[in-house]
DNA sequence: GCTTTACTGTAACGTCCATTGCAGAAAAGC
DNA sequence: GCTTTTCTGCAATGGACGTTACAGTAAAGC
């Protein structure tokens, strides 16, 4: 019973999404997002309680709708090959296309701010971005794997973390990926090596 | 004449850069700034103007003492094969170390928050993090052209463009440089390819 | 139609922010 | 020692923020 919404609240979490996506959870105020959805902060806070609310909406939803749908063509066997390299070849493409161009995803991926900002720090959304990492992980080396089952298993894990560690740091710039792409790159670099000789050098370029 | 500061101005900047490195520049407040220096908001401002100001200094401090530094090996020649495969792989692996240790750079890269903060909109960042990005690809392939005359010249283009780009992606989070790491990945990918049929798909995983 | 429950508009709250004004303190040059 | 210049401490300004209180309105169930 009771009076039902004025609004759509799939359409008012996916306008307080693209916010969000913009803008970072700090950046994004609640009068930007009184505008953005066409509701009233009362209806807001009424409805999600806090602006950090709406932000776990937005985040489910960006998961559910946005990440979700576009790893699908990588656990939906039979994989083919030259149809894997090229999934991989356009998603990558298409990272770089939406960050010049003006779309919602001109800033990025969402979960980024969400794992560089002071927001990441919350442990439960670490949680979500560590959750998403797994899930990027996992679909990715199952579409390799069902789709070039001739590859020796150490190159294919090598590809697989590679090119993992490559969307995920571009997407959410989660550091800790990049040892595996190193131990790709160190293989790649080994190929043609004319001597084993090395000489460890430890530094950061911060 | 007049009195002197009394503060070492070099060290007030690597302080203050501490807190940006680890805050973002719109997340770090002038009162952290002070307790972090130990310099009054007067003296702050006397010298540098305001935040932004102080912010600048800190940038230019970065790039100095904590960026160029870490490229140097790849600009002195001769640069040995061996040295390279593990500066680069040194390098990637500092990066992960960093992002889980509690020193200046757990938090990545200083210019990471200037590209996708609200303060990378401003041209004078942005033409920051452009050069910074130039730099270094040129150390990159300055770098593997000296160390490795002996490979082909597109496949040691691909693969500096492949290490640029997962060093910038990682680091500063500049997504156009993943244009060429797909590239890269996609010339490993049809090394073993078995065959040249393709079927674009165009998606973006956001 | 009345009650109950839920949604919505206005206005305010307290807090933090970057920035500034101003009076005072310290040191350099004569 | 006096002047000049520069640095510093304290206090306040105006504005933006997230959040809440409250009165009002609309619809569902009886």
């Amino acid at each position: 019973m009771g009076r039902q919404p004025g609004y759509d609240t799939a359409a008012l979490v996916r306008a307080a999404r693209r916010v969000f996506w913009e803008h970072g959870y700090e950046q994004a105020s609640v009068p930007e997002l009184e505008r953005a959805t066409g509701v009233n902060r009362s209806s807001l806070y009424h409805a999600f309680g806090s602006k950090r609310g709406l932000y776990d909406a937005a985040l489910t939803s960006y998961l559910d709708e946005v990440v979700r749908p576009r790893l699908r063509p990588l656990q939906t066997p039979p994989v083919q090959p030259a149809a894997l390299a090229d999934y991989l070849q356009h998603l990558l493409d298409a990272l770089a296309r939406d960050a010049t161009g003006d779309g919602d995803a001109s800033r990025g991926c969402l979960l980024l701010s969400a794992a560089a900002a002071p927001i990441g720090q919350d442990d439960a959304v670490r949680a979500v971005v560590v959750a998403y990492r797994a899930e990027l992980r996992a679909a990715v080396a199952g579409g390799l794997a069902a789709a070039r089952p001739d590859l020796d298993d150490t190159v294919r894990a090598h590809l697989a973390e590679s090119v993992t560690a490559l969307v995920v740091a571009a997407l959410a710039l989660v550091r800790v990926d990049v040892v595996a792409a190193a131990d790709s790159l160190r293989a790649a670099l080994e190929v043609s090596r004319p001597e084993p000789a090395r000489q460890p050098a430890r530094q950061s370029l911060g």
